[in-house]
DNA sequence: GCTTCTGACGAACGATCGTGCTAAAAAGGA
DNA sequence: TCCTTTTTAGCACGATCGTTCGTCAGAAGC
């Protein structure tokens, strides 16, 4: 790894944090300079254009969040374990500061269409995918009762990272997690497969 | 009701439609003025600063919401009907282009301390409040449990609405809406106090 | 040693940002 | 109708936006 690619990882990683903060859309390669300590022109020339820029922050941290939450709850055992595993993962990441930085892009592009949408659409469809892929797993483990509908528990568990998002970051309630793991229980009871008896 | 009101009428609408595409940061005085035909001056004065715009666009909306979805389920007959009410309205408010705009103010500005967010904060609150008040009166109604917790029945009724939101509005999943009213059928069916014999 | 290439900088560009100030136009009550 | 108040436009401001360009120090290759 070169100098260029080093000062580009230490950029990127300014670059989520503010946008954690103002979203994708408010960052600036001004702000962005001032932050790192580089000057604007310098900056820029990592990327070639503002969109560019945008483009890897969202890669970048899409990484992060693969590697931080979806890898690691992939060594958990298979099934309802492994859907926990996923689901504490996920709080730990959204609780970290400025939350989860795919969340507040989905919400701020879903109606603007254009490069930068089009990949988080890509990335949302894969989570959206690796959710039900996990549910699904888990019927085949047989946790959870054969009717499963994966698409279905897919979307209820986002509901509930969802809910809690706005209880935790913007309400600030601190039941919000408690509320968040009695919605996990409650989903995974209703999807349990009857005890053999 | 003058002039001066009715065209800051026309204003707020127009912000309102603007905002819901490029996020209330996203807005500007400059577009607005374009958009309504207005010089950028004559607009301005009709607020004195980007942020109270910013205030009134946020209470403009939230009438809006209040009158549009709170309001006519407050009519509907109380207990399970009025939350199901609330449900079919809110989905129908957040269907309509560019999706619910307080939805996307709370994923906005979550991490933007100020005057804006503190509105925003109150709002959400108060909405909070109307989901489990209305879950609460399906207690005293006897159609729920009588352990049923209307802040936990809050949280997750939002979580349906938020994940329908992000797999309508982003991922364009037509079978979005169906998986949210299975999620509230189940979620009232968990709740649902057992049939007097 | 000299050359070549890479990474960063400073200055400047036109455009647009939010915000004043002043004057004209419009509205409304007498 | 006249007069006052309200509403709008015009113009300008400093700041910042994304972007381009020429330059230059230092590392790398010969």
């Amino acid at each position: 790894m070169g100098k260029g690619d080093a000062t580009r990882e230490i950029i990127l990683d300014e670059a989520a944090g503010l946008a954690r903060q103002v979203g994708l859309g408010g960052l600036t390669i001004g702000s962005l300079a001032t932050r790192t300590g580089m000057s604007k022109s310098g900056l820029f020339a990592h990327f070639g254009s503002k969109e560019a820029m945008q483009l890897q922050v969202l890669d970048h941290e899409t990484d992060r969040f693969t590697s931080e939450v979806v890898r690691p709850a992939l060594s958990a055992p298979r099934g309802e374990p492994r859907v926990r595993a996923l689901f504490e993962g996920w709080l730990a990441w959204d609780s970290a500061d400025g939350g989860c930085p795919l969340v507040a892009a989905a919400f701020e592009l879903d109606d603007q269409p254009g490069p930068v949408r089009d990949r988080l659409l890509h990335n949302q469809r894969d989570w959206f995918d690796t959710l039900a892929t996990i549910a699904s797993t888990g019927v085949a483990e047989g946790h959870f009762r054969p009717d499963t509908d994966p698409r279905q528990f897919a979307q209820d568990i986002e509901g509930i990272m969802l809910a809690f998002h706005v209880a935790s970051r913007l309400l600030s309630d601190p039941d919000a997690a408690a509320r968040a793991h009695r919605g996990l229980d409650a989903l995974l009871a209703a999807a349990a497969a009857p005890a053999a008896p």
